[in-house]
DNA sequence: CGGAATGTTGATTATATTCAACTGTTGTGG
DNA sequence: CCACAACAGTTGAATATAATCAACATTCCG
């Protein structure tokens, strides 16, 4: 039910999970970054994180907010995006459970460049920076592991930008749903379910919910996929890549 | 005259440098990763480096090639820009001296993102990142500073993404044209140097030469400024501002 | 000077947005 | 269970924005 306002700091009803440090050491122990960490160390973070659940629909943070610390999502999915004019936005990333956000900004401690908003109830938890900056210094396997996950954000990054600005939306579709494909190396033929609404994938893909109907309208009356719903069947993978990377999917000499 | 080929690695003619640890040593001892790290550290490093020269218009490093190293440019100028279309590219970025680029893909061993080309005669300190990840551990001051540097990449990065998506063309240049200005606080009217010529600014823009070129006059033709060559006077800072941050410049409500 | 690179301008076109109307879906409360 | 409101998605027409094409002007440099 809606009877809590967005942006409701929930704090745990039922589960005691809040006050159960082994459960907030476990989620994060699981995160990529951690992955080269004592427990000891784990534990020691943990101590000073929180979790804080969240209702689908509520904005986590806002752009230009002070960020608490390294977002860690225990589960549920949240959307990252750049507000637009006036409701309009661009989706960055979604953010799924065991993925992180707010790196950059919490261990710079600046406000976050993005909205962050849960696309279904998930429960989020609070890393916050000055520990983190800590262990840094303990423990040379963090460190790396750290400064790893980092480079690694920033490349995503640039392939977004690439994304955004190489190639036309059709393109950006079909790579989008080849990147949707590649989860289950399937074969030939293989269904999709799209991870969120269409008006977000949309956003994420950086054009209007309008734009989107048609291109994958289009899409459809070429053969090469079918929609139903959020499941969109993929019937020639082969010509729907070759759309995404080569730029004209026609014509070709030789 | 044009007998070097392009990437050409030209191993100092004349002065020497090539073979003066101390030299390496003093341009990378002036990066900011390096700037809370003792001489010695800094020294050791030095000694995996080597400078090259890149002359002007040589790609210094092609999308998907192998990247030897994070690439600290000790003078000259260069562009990292993302291919399209034969001919056609999106530049990311202009390098200027004292500035690095590449740690992501360098740390990461993975393949350059970008197309790296010398707008202007320069050299680079090429700096493996073997001794980088060693330091890492060694030195908790260096691990702060490079996690730090890489998040302040991640987040103009996000900048930049933003700005793609977010922003029609002529608020990116207004946008653009303000912060060649923030570099000296300058009083209302005041004058700007393009750093490179307008087609590289245009792909930094994100859109064509033609575009740009229409783009001034307009603003030239508002009154906002002049161009005469590379060299642009702002009139109107704070209305060229307006139109980069609020969107519309004309009829605002009242 | 002459040729290449850079920049300008106009006409045309591609691409996606905006606006508007309409349909389908979902969850709520009477 | 049905009516209804809120949201999500579709479709068409008109429009905006910048790209592309093509011709020309300018500047840079040997």
């Amino acid at each position: 039910m809606q009877q809590t306002p967005s942006a409701r700091l929930v704090q745990f009803n039922g589960n005691g999970q809040r006050r159960d440090p082994r459960w907030l050491e476990s989620v994060i122990s699981y995160l990529p970054v951690f992955r080269r960490t004592s427990q000891r160390h784990v534990a020691g973070i943990a101590t000073y994180c929180r979790a804080q659940a969240v209702r689908r629909v509520a904005l986590l943070c806002g752009r230009g907010d002070a960020l608490p610390g390294v977002m860690a999502l225990a589960y549920g999915f949240v959307k990252l995006a750049l507000p637009r004019t006036e409701g309009d936005e661009r989706v960055v990333r979604f953010v799924g459970a065991s993925e992180t956000f707010g790196e950059a900004a919490a261990l710079l401690d600046r406000p976050s460049p993005v909205d962050a908003v849960a696309l279904a109830d998930s429960m989020v938890v609070v890393i916050p920076p000055r520990p983190l900056l800590e262990l840094l210094e303990l423990d040379p396997n963090f460190a790396r592991s750290m400064v790893c996950s980092l480079a690694e954000g920033s490349l995503e990054l640039l392939t977004e930008l690439e994304a955004s600005v190489r190639q036309r939306s059709v393109q950006r579709l079909a790579d989008y749903l080849g990147s949707l494909v590649r989860r289950r190396t399937d074969p030939g033929v293989c269904a999709v379910r799209l991870p969120a609404t269409k008006t977000a994938i949309a956003a994420r893909l950086g054009v209007t919910k309008e734009t989107l109907s048609r291109l994958l309208r289009e899409l459809a009356t070429r053969g090469l996929i079918e929609v139903a719903r959020n499941e969109i069947m993929i019937f020639d993978r082969a010509r729907l890549a070759e759309l995404a990377g080569g730029g004209n999917g026609s014509g070709g000499a030789a």
